[in-house]
RNA sequence: GGAGAGGUACCCAAGCGGCCAAAGGGGGCAGACUGUAAAUCUGUUGGUUAUCACCUUCGAAGGUUCGAAUCCUUCUCUCUCCA
């Protein structure tokens, strides 16, 4: 087996691939291109559309050369696969800047630079509006869409589902826009491999098909297991929803807390799967006897560093351990924690406890914030407060002068006062 | 184009003239238990409000009625069958 996919393999991405033979010997002959996409459907990526991106990081590692595909055209059309219902189309404006944001996202796990060092295979990020928007209808069909049978994709699980609820079809040519792309890359850029989740194995192997049908050469697909949560939820979903790489939509400081916050029996996969810290360093958190709490202030660690950078995730763990830890509790500690400003004069005059939870993130709206004061939930500090009529001033602040709200046992919120 | 079935809160789904801010489930939030875990149990879950109350919501717009998510009209979207 060759040595990198071993690695997929050791690693827990792998679920399937059309020719792991052939596809292993030709990564042991020489270095190949492969790519993966990603549609522009939202202005940043979620966790979960990280696996593929990650596993790519190992293979360009490897020496070979990842191709990431924003689907800047294929996104005008809409993928059904894994999906119950059509979804909503996105003007051309929207898929163009969002195919813009999720470049500078991509970077954090799949190198794109020049050059970029020794025995790593160089990247490049390419948009299929390219080529798919100047397509002639009537020439697509009569050289693309004659090699693909009805019949077959019927057949397909994916669009299986779909006929239970109704299938446009726009949404049934999305196989051949992809099997396209591969196609294209494949000629233009001598692309051998397409990877991808599960659920596109059925696009993946039409791609395939296709390049062979074209006379091209023999080119494979692998697709990697869909990340799944023990308990059942939805991966990268968290209560704020998709647990974005965009800072702004998910702030470094509770990404940190959703790693640190995973079950205990998805720990070590994660660890595997999201960070690239070595198989025996993490074969160190499964021994007897370990905390499976300090695997998990890791896995948060690295995931966090990953995506936002050290800086980001030193002041995240900080924070974390400043109010769940050991690790004093000083305003630099406090740092990475989701904040908000406020004026000492207002603070002085007095503010009612359900405003200032609604301006945070703890409560979106005054009735929300009393829901969660009158159930007890509500603190400042140390300080429990459960009536929701209570005036918070100056005399609540702490040794910092700052107010620390907090939701529960563990939802916090910085409140900094300006003088 | 014809016939039929539908569009209900974050999601699924009941309701089919007043007792409906709308059953039930899921999800979310909080409480108990813990390990900042899971599972479990309890409470809660449109907005403004200390409370009474008021405001907005059942695809859209009109109408009937003391009163409409519920009846009527038009429009719109989805699905199924037929052409």
């Amino acid at each position: 087996m060759n040595s990198a996919l071993q690695t997929l393999f050791d690693r827990g991405f792998i679920k399937a691939c059309t020719n792991l033979e052939g596809l292993s010997d030709l990564m042991d002959k020489e270095s190949i291109r492969m790519y993966v996409g990603v549609d522009a459907t939202g202005k940043s990526l979620h966790i979960g559309h990280m696996v593929p991106f990650f596993a790519l990081h190992h293979l360009q590692k490897a020496g070979h050369q990842p191709i990431a595909l924003v689907g800047g055209g294929t996104t005008m059309i809409g993928d059904p696969s894994g999906k119950s219902e059509m979804r909503k189309m996105l003007s051309k404006e929207e898929i163009l800047s969002n195919s813009e944001s999720m470049k500078s996202q991509l970077q954090t796990v799949v190198d794109f630079s020049e050059n970029p060092g020794e025995g790593k295979g160089r990247a490049m990020m390419l948009n299929n509006a390219d080529w798919l928007t100047e397509l002639n209808y009537i020439d697509f069909l009569r050289e693309i869409g004659r090699h693909f049978s009805v019949n077959r994709m019927l057949s397909f699980e994916a669009y299986k589902q779909r006929l239970e609820r109704g299938l446009s079809f726009i949404e049934f040519n999305y196989q051949l826009l992809q099997s396209y792309d591969f196609y294209i890359l494949n000629k233009e850029h001598d692309c051998r491999l397409q990877v991808g989740g599960d659920d596109q194995w059925g696009n993946i192997v039409s791609g395939v098909e296709l390049i062979r049908k074209m006379g091209g050469p023999e080119c494979f697909g692998l697709t990697f297991n869909l990340i799944t949560r023990a308990d059942g939820h939805k991966m990268g979903k968290s209560e704020k929803g998709a647990v974005f790489l965009d800072p702004e939509l998910y702030s470094p400081y509770d990404f940190y807390q959703y790693w640190r916050n995973v079950n205990d029996e998805d720990t070590i996969r994660f660890l595997k799967l999201f960070t690239f810290l070595s198989l025996e360093e993490i074969a160190t958190y499964e021994k007897e006897g370990v905390n499976i709490n300090d695997a998990k202030e890791r896995l948060a660690y690295e995931q966090t560093k990953i995506i936002h950078g050290e800086e980001e995730a030193d002041k995240a763990r900080s924070a974390a351990l400043a109010f769940f830890g050991s690790k004093a509790d000083t305003v630099e500690n406090r740092e990475g924690m989701p904040s908000i400003t406020i004026a000492m004069s207002e603070l002085e005059a007095g503010i009612g406890v359900l405003e200032l939870f609604a301006r945070t993130d703890l409560a979106s709206t005054n009735s929300e914030a009393r829901r969660l004061v009158q159930g007890g939930g509500a603190w400042i500090g140390e300080q429990k407060v459960d009536d929701p009529r209570a005036l918070i001033d100056s005399s609540f602040l702490d040794e910092h002068d700052e107010l620390i709200l907090r939701s529960g046992k563990k939802r916090y919120f910085r409140v900094i006062v300006e003088r």
